[in-house]
DNA sequence: CTCTGGATTAGCT
DNA sequence: GCTAATCCAGAGC
């Protein structure tokens, strides 16, 4: 962009930019990690909400017993089978919406599910974002999201201000999933350390 | 602090 | 029928 001076104005700091194409195609647990520090948006009736991700799990398809297409394809887990850069959002315990962001290619049905948010004071948000379903309902997220791409205007995430460092990263048992025999203590859940948002406290 | 039940749908047995 | 990638309210300690 072009200044009042005619020299190029630095925007990358101030315009924060969509997450391309191509970063939804890496392995799912480095995606997972990844995630941490970015910032996912809704789009919602002319507001913007948003809050920066903190915690995510990995679920790994066909080889992870925990994963919603352990067994196949089914109606519901259909959008898992997108190309990366989806959203699968599923409805459960006849209450609650979560959100999942579509890893790798199509037909690789691997997603990474969004646990907490921080959010953040300009976002008009209805609730917490400490926990997948409450942050879905602050977001006003639901099934009419599933199958979206995150490359639209509707829902996307972007780069934030800053990134966890590496030793910041925390991971361990994903929650929930006690029925998945050995995947069930696989450290696939991975959390920005310190946050205050995190769905459940860290042990010391 | 922990435990329990209820909300009630998708998927499996 | 039963359980679940959940959350909340209420009871009891």
């Amino acid at each position: 962009m072009a200044g009042a001076n005619g020299r190029t104005v630095r925007t990358s700091k101030l315009v924060p930019k969509k997450l391309p194409r191509k970063f939804y195609f890496q392995e799912t647990v480095p995606l997972a990690k990844a995630l941490l520090g970015k910032r996912l948006v809704r789009r919602w009736r002319g507001r913007r909400l948003s809050g920066i991700i903190v915690e995510t799990e990995a679920y790994l398809g066909e080889i992870d017993a925990a994963a919603h297409t352990y067994k196949g394809r089914t109606e519901r887990n259909q959008s898992m089978y997108l190309e990366g850069g989806h959203a699968y959002v599923y409805f459960i315990y006849g209450m609650h919406y979560c959100i999942n962001v579509v890893a790798k290619r199509a037909n690789q049905p691997e997603a990474v599910l969004i646990r907490a948010l921080a959010p953040e004071p300009s976002s008009p948000l209805d609730g917490r974002t400490d926990g997948p379903g409450r942050l879905c309902k602050a977001l006003r997220i639901t099934k009419a999201l599933d199958g979206e791409s995150l490359l639209g205007e509707t829902i996307f995430i972007e780069d934030a201000g800053s990134l966890p460092r590496q030793d910041e990263i925390g991971s361990a048992e994903r929650i929930g999933v006690d029925y998945a025999g050995e995947a069930a203590g696989w450290p696939l859940r991975f959390y920005w350390k310190g946050s205050p948002y995190l769905s459940r406290k860290e042990k010391k």
